[in-house]
DNA sequence: TGTAAATATATTGTTAACAATTTAATTGCA
DNA sequence: TGCAATTAAATTGTTAACAATATATTTACA
């Protein structure tokens, strides 16, 4: 049973790799994100906003893969620090948009150093990050399917 | 500033794909844990106890990087699921031991199937698993240099 | 030997992830 | 048109992650 044994080992789980990984660069964006006031999860709301000014919850959970149980609480946390705003959707009253505040726009500019620290601390080149983002992408697809 | 906005969207992120991905996999797993009762943090002090029989809860934390503010709560809900046992060592009253009950050791019969159907599911070869678990075990000592 | 430092676990409080359900608004179609 | 099905958010309850702190035991060494 060696062999069947050796599947089980939380060293040969690519699963138990992932997922310390994950919370390791959490931990190691966690000094920089407190400077902002904002948490990681917060920090992937912001991201999307950056890039489009103005979404739906629904919207955000389709990139973030968040559901509306996750976000509706996170996003009330954020209005309250002044990150964001929310508002029902003139057009559908089911819709809540979600907007940035002068104060969430501006973290954007603070925010700029953090990738670049990851990459720093990551010892891969762009192309090794790249390379691996594309392997992970394939992955999530293929479980997808 | 198209190149430095770059850095900040959200898809070219690895630490957000490697954060999804763990999410993916966790909710891959969870019917095959619902069907053992057990959550996938769970999964991970089974897998190290299905290694070595017993341990402390210090050598849980260091296996699974987590700490006593985790795991103490965990391994309640744990023994009162009937799957491991607590108490305290006879040397060193400070210390917790934790060991299977027969159930949680019997669990490991039905858990070989779980890295086998992630394997299948993946789309990955035995080789490319490999290929990536060295790549983020290096990436996670890199980050603790 | 006695006491300060170190160690192991537990506790408290906050945030998040997610299942299940609820509420409210919109759409589809008989 | 009117009502059933669908959709979007919100709510409730459980588990987890983690910082900060507390408690209890052991170790080190003045």
């Amino acid at each position: 049973m060696a062999k069947k044994d050796d599947m089980l080992r939380l060293d040969s789980q690519l699963c138990f790799s992932i997922y310390a990984c994950s919370r390791e660069i959490i931990g190691l964006y966690r000094p920089l994100l407190d400077d902002l006031g904002i948490t990681y999860p917060q920090y992937l709301v912001l991201l999307v906003l950056w890039e489009q000014k103005e979404c739906t919850v629904k919207e955000l959970g389709n990139r973030l893969y968040l559901d509306s149980g996750t976000l509706t609480p996170m996003l009330k946390r954020m209005e309250n620090n002044g990150l964001v705003k929310r508002f029902r959707s003139q057009q559908d009253e089911r819709v809540v948009l979600i907007s940035l505040t002068k104060k969430g726009e501006s973290l954007k500019e603070r925010a700029y150093c953090i990738p670049e620290e990851f990459l720093a601390k990551s010892g891969f080149t762009l192309a090794e990050m790249k390379e691996m983002l594309v392997r992970l992408q394939s992955l999530r697809k293929q479980m997808n399917a």
